[in-house]
DNA sequence: CCAGTTCTCTGACTATAGTCAGAGAATGCT
DNA sequence: AGCATTCTCTGACTATAGTCAGAGAACTGG
């Protein structure tokens, strides 16, 4: 059902909102040069080695693109002082105002696209789409350990405490520089290089044989809905199992209601306090199958 | 707003779901060639010329595009006996393996895409896809002015006809052949051929002066909701506005009740019976602004 | 019947996209 | 310090896409 609702839209697709692609037309530049130009411009100054990635380009392919920017006088290569083996683009004056211009094209084509539209239909059209964007995205984003001490680590654990003192009557607070916790593993899920989903595991002894805890899962506001939280949850489940463990246990505030019903939905028990953690007010397990 | 998401989705539909098209790739096959078999293969046999307005392509390139299939084996052209201009093309035993395989692939590739989501998310993502899908091909619909006997007319009016037919509790019978109103007008909108909604205005000085009457206004089934009969309507009142009428008049079966509440709402009053149409329970008019 | 039009095809290009090998500088690791 | 690795760039291509003019056959409307 949804394969063929997809093909059909990927058709609908090409043939009507692939026209927007053609407002990279009528600019005397190629597709492939005006998008990396629009890369350019999206995120202020850009390494080449991350711009190869992002649009998958051979590093040749891109190399020469670039070079044709700059002829243009509109991209600035800088070597990047951390490595001078990496250079980083960033636009001139004139590579600015091309990028508005770009920016211009593409509104008014999708103004023209959807001007036929009522208010009201034009609303329901930004919803499906945005359901649709939030949706695609959340599927084609993959969990992956990563190191507490990375980056994106501490971005997702910083957003996840900005979220915490936000929510929480009194504030929260982490107490304390972030020390790593013995033994525990960190899994992350990014979208265009930004955590999105977070959460780790750590064994808890104590608590019981064979038991971990489940720590700091987050999912990014925007995210909210598209079932990455059960997703990440599930994940860390595996995890846990695949390092033998046999149950998994949390904490969580009272204030984080959709949390708590995730929890539940997941098939996790209400259980007794385990710990002193002054924030903590329900407590949750789930004995992992074993298999 | 409605800019921004639609822009935030190209985006993500040319670095997610685009991937679709490269289901094309790993065929051995060129984009181009592959969407051209695509093409051929997806409403039987077909006109070079349509194929040319469909896909868009000069005639020299899809002279070789085809070419290229041929070659391969799995096209085969044939004169069109009607007009031995033109030529058909036809999928050989060898294409519909290929097509087949190409449709494979793009479905794999779906269902990997979505994989990661719960089935009630894929669910979400059908009714969103399909909404958009819906809203924009309504909004790249433009009505024309087409000829009662042209075949689109025809097909619309048949339509037109069996939809009454199906709705009235004793059936609909149109009365002996299609016979032209004298100076009727007929508007028709199509999407990739088909007509997706129609309707006509005709001059009738014997219920009043300056008035016209709308007829056989018919939208798709598969098409309401996306605001087509609203827009046919106006279509229809400007172009009556156009030749000079001051005030529209319509009749209706009362189990029509869409019709009747987009008349409502499109500023139309109840007036009494001015016909003696079986079929017509509830008779509506509009005084044109004039201007 | 014939002048103008339509349709598809070929020839002759140009532009764009994409690939692969390898050079030269900078860095990381031991 | 030295070796492997990383990063970007150039050279040298091939493949794909797209354009334009014009030829030749078939149709159309007076």
């Amino acid at each position: 059902m949804l394969t063929e609702v997809l093909r059909r839209f990927n058709r609908t697709y090409t043939q009507r909102i692939g026209v927007l692609d053609e407002s990279f037309l009528g600019t005397g530049r190629p597709l492939a040069v005006s998008r990396l130009l629009f890369e350019i411009g999206h995120g202020g100054p850009a390494g080449v080695r991350e711009l190869r990635e992002r649009l998958e380009l051979d590093s040749g392919h891109l190399s020469r693109l670039l070079r044709r920017l700059e002829d243009e006088g509109l991209v600035a290569t800088v070597i990047d002082p951390d490595d001078r083996r990496r250079r980083v683009a960033v636009l001139t004056g004139d590579g600015e105002a091309a990028y508005d211009d770009l920016e211009r094209r593409s509104e008014e084509r999708a103004d023209l696209l959807v001007a036929p539209l009522t208010p009201r239909q034009q609303e329901r059209l930004a919803e499906a789409l945005g359901t649709a964007d939030l949706l695609v995205r959340a599927a084609t984003v993959r969990p992956r350990e990563v190191s507490s001490d990375a980056p994106v680590a501490r971005e997702a654990t910083a957003r996840y405490f900005a979220e915490l003192d936000g929510r929480f009557p009194d504030g929260f607070d982490p107490g304390g520089p972030d020390a790593p916790e013995p033994g525990a593993t960190y899994v992350v899920a990014t979208s265009d290089g930004t955590p999105v989903a977070y959460g780790g595991i750590r064994p808890v002894p104590d608590v019981g044989p064979a038991t971990a805890e489940v720590k700091r899962m987050w999912v990014d506001d925007a995210w909210r809905g598209a079932g990455l939280g059960s997703r990440m949850l599930r994940h860390l489940e595996e995890l846990a199992r695949g390092r033998g463990f046999e149950r998994v246990v949390l904490d969580t505030n009272g204030t984080l209601l959709e949390a708590i019903a995730m929890y539940e939905r997941a098939g996790y028990e209400r259980i007794d306090r385990y710990n002193d953690n002054p924030y903590a007010e329900a407590f949750f397990a789930k004995d992992l199958p074993t298999g």
